[in-house]
DNA sequence: TTGTAAGCGTTATCAC
DNA sequence: GTGATAACGCTTACAA
C-alpha cells in the first residue's frame, strides 16, 4: 500500500465526485475546453468553487511536461543592472502564465555551469547571464540548456539565440562625447578581467583619435571597486574617467566627493547601463543607456517562440543610447600637469 | 493509448534497466539511502552518469508533495529595498536545495491577493510583502497561504510568523538625531498613503519635543516621487527633511542639487533602509539601516522550521540602526524665515 | 458530449 | 538488500 499523504486541498477527483462527473470532464472544464455541456460545466465550476479547488501545479507539470516556469540565473541578485531585465522578464512571462525562478551564482564562476543545469531542470527555459564562464565551457554547456537565451555576452558558435549589448558601440559613443569635449587623457576603469563584456567594451576603445591617450586601470564591477579606485584615478592625472558601469561610477563619484574633487569641473565621469540611480547622482551621470526592462521582455519573446516550436537563432545586439548629463563637461584648458586637490 | 511524449532525457526506468536493477533501487541510490549494496550502488551511479540522468523535478514534486521552491512576492521587483532580502532568501534557501520563485504585483494592490495564492500554489512556502493590501483582507488571506511569512508589516491577528522592521523606532532615532543638531522645523516626505509601513513610520513621529514642528508632505516610495517633492520641500522652509526611504531621498537629493541647494548646508536630508547607494550619494546619506539580506535569511529560517514541522509564531521586529553620514548637519542659526536659493 | 484508462517520472510500502 | 506495485494529481487518446 502506498503512503496516504493528503496534505493538500481538494483534488480533481473530489470535484468530479461532487459534481457527479468524471475527472476527465473536470479537467476539460478547468482548461476551458468548449466541448462540455454548459449545464455540466456550471455544475463542475460550482463544485470546484465550493471545494476551493486549485489544480496541482506539480501534477500538471508532470502530465503536460511543462512547468510554466522560466529560470533566470545571474551572478549577483543585488546588482541593479539585472533588476530591470528581471522585471521585464517576470512581467512578460506572467502575462502568459509563466513565472520566474531566480538563481544567484554569487559571483562564483565555477558555480555558474552546475547551477545553470540545475535551474534549467526545474524550468521550461532559461535566461542565462554568466559573464565569467570560460567561453569554451559556455559553448559546450549551452546546447544542454535549451531552450535558453544568453544574456549580455556572445557565443555565436552555439547557434542559439542571444541578447547582447553592443558594448563597443556604447564605449565609442562615450569616448566620442569626451573627446568632443576636449578630453585628451582619459582613464578606463576596467571590469572584472574574466568578464566577457569588459573585453567587448575595450574593443570599442581601440583606434583612438590622434592625440588621445587611454589609461586602463584595474577595477571591478561593484560600488566598492569604484570607490577604491578614486585614488588611482586622481594619481593618473586624467581629465575624464570612463567607468565599467554605473555602479562603479557611483562608487567613484562618492569617493571623489569625499576627496573634494569637483565633478565635472576637475574630472568628467561616465558610466554604463543607465541604472535608475544614474539620473539622481550628484552630478547626474553621463552614461550609455541599456534598455534593461525591454531586454527582459525580448528574452521572454524569444523563449516563448522556442517553446511554441520555433527556432529563432537570432542574435540581437542592442545599441546603447548615449545619455549626456552633468557629470561630463568641457576639459579645462590645462588638462594635465596641474596639481589636483586631494585631501 | 496515452500520448507518447518523451521530450526529456533519461528516466529512472532507463537507468534501472541499464544497471539491471529495479527503479526502486535507483531511487534509493539517487537519494543516498544507505541500504544499498555498494557494488550495485556503483553500477547504478555509472549507469546514471552514462545516460546523463537527472531526476525529474516535476515527478519528485508530485511524489513527495514538495516542490522545493519558495515564493517571493513583492510590489516592485525593481525597488532596491527588496533586492537584499531576495538575495538573502535565495542564498539561504539554495543551501538546502530550495529555489526562489519571484512574483511582482506591479504596485497594483488589487493583484496582491490572487497573485499570492497563485504563487503559493507552486511553492512549498511564501515570503509575502504586500504593503498595500487592506489589513482585513490580509488577515483573512494569510491562513490560506501557510506556510507563509509576512514581510515588512504587521498582522498579529493572524498568529503567523512575521518579520517586520521597527519603523517607528527608526524614525525616532532619525528625529532625535536631527533635533540634536538643532533642527526645529522638519518635513516628512510620506510614503504611499495605503502603505502600512508609512503609518508605522508616522507613529514614531508623534510626541515631538517641545518647539519642534513636523510638516507632513505627500510623496511616495520611488525616485521620481522624491525628485518631484523638492519644490514643495523648499517652499516649506524647513531645515531638515526625512524621506520615506532612501530611494525617495536619492530622488530628492538629485533635485536639490539641480536647484543649487546645499545639502546639508541649507537642508539636512535623511532616508530609510540604507540601500547600497546610500553610502555613495553626494553627500552620503544619513539613514536608518535595515539589514535586508539578513531579513531574507531569517525569513528562510522561519519557513524551513515550519516545513520541518515546527510552529514558530514568533514575530520578529528588527530595530534599524542609525547611520549618520554627511547629508545631515547642524541647523543654521536662522533656520526659518530666510530666503533660500532656488533657481 | 462524456467516461475509461493509460501514462507522465518519481517515491515508498510491503513482501521476499 | 531488492523488487513489485500502488500512489502522487493531472491530461488525453480512444471508445462509447
Amino acid at each position: 500500500m502506498p503512503p496516504a499523504r493528503r496534505t493538500t486541498g481538494a483534488t480533481i477527483g473530489d470535484v468530479a465526485s461532487r459534481a457527479g462527473v468524471s475527472r476527465a470532464t473536470v479537467s476539460r472544464v478547468m482548461n476551458g475546453l468548449a466541448t462540455v455541456d454548459p449545464q455540466i460545466a456550471a455544475r463542475v465550476r460550482s463544485a470546484a468553487d465550493e471545494l476551493d479547488y486549485r489544480p496541482s501545479a506539480a501534477a500538471r507539470s508532470l502530465a503536460l511536461g511543462r512547468t510554466h516556469t522560466v529560470g533566470y540565473l545571474v551572478p549577483d541578485l543585488t546588482n541593479p543592472a539585472f533588476h530591470g531585465a528581471m522585471r521585464g522578464l517576470s512581467l512578460a512571462a506572467a502575462d502568459e502564465g509563466y513565472r520566474v525562478l531566480v538563481a544567484d551564482s554569487a559571483e562564483r564562476a565555477a558555480d555558474e555551469a552546475p547551477l545553470a543545469i540545475e535551474t534549467r531542470r526545474r524550468c521550461d527555459a532559461l535566461v542565462l547571464c554568466a559573464p565569467r564562464m570560460p567561453q569554451q565551457e559556455l559553448v559546450e554547456l549551452l546546447p544542454q540548456l535549451q531552450p535558453v537565451i544568453l544574456l549580455n555576452r556572445n557565443a555565436e558558435e552555439a547557434g542559439l539565440p542571444l541578447l547582447n549589448v553592443d558594448w563597443a558601440s556604447g564605449m565609442r559613443d562615450l569616448l566620442r562625447h569626451l573627446t568632443g569635449l576636449g578630453h585628451r587623457r582619459i582613464a578606463y576603469l576596467a571590469g572584472p578581467p574574466a568578464s566577457a563584456s569588459n573585453t567587448d567594451r575595450l574593443s570599442g576603445l581601440r583606434n583612438l583619435p590622434a592625440g588621445v591617450e587611454l589609461l586602463e586601470l584595474e577595477c571591478g564591477a561593484m560600488f566598492t571597486d569604484g570607490h577604491e579606485a578614486a585614488g588611482r584615478v586622481l594619481d593618473a592625472e586624467v581629465s575624464a574617467v570612463m567607468a565599467f558601469n554605473d555602479v562603479v561610477a557611483v562608487g567613484l563619484l562618492g569617493a571623489l566627493h569625499e576627496f573634494g574633487t569637483d565633478v565635472p569641473g576637475e574630472i568628467s565621469v561616465t558610466g554604463f547601463d543607465d541604472i535608475p540611480y544614474a539620473r539622481f547622482t550628484a552630478p547626474p551621470l553621463t552614461t550609455a543607456a541599456v534598455p534593461q526592462e525591454e531586454m527582459g521582455r525580448l528574452a521572454w519573446q524569444r523563449l516563448r517562440a522556442i517553446l511554441a516550436g520555433g527556432h529563432p537563432h537570432d542574435r540581437v545586439l542592442i545599441r546603447p543610447r548615449l545619455v549626456t548629463r552633468a557629470s561630463t563637461a568641457r576639459a579645462r584648458s590645462t588638462p594635465s600637469g596641474t596639481t589636483r586637490s586631494r585631501s
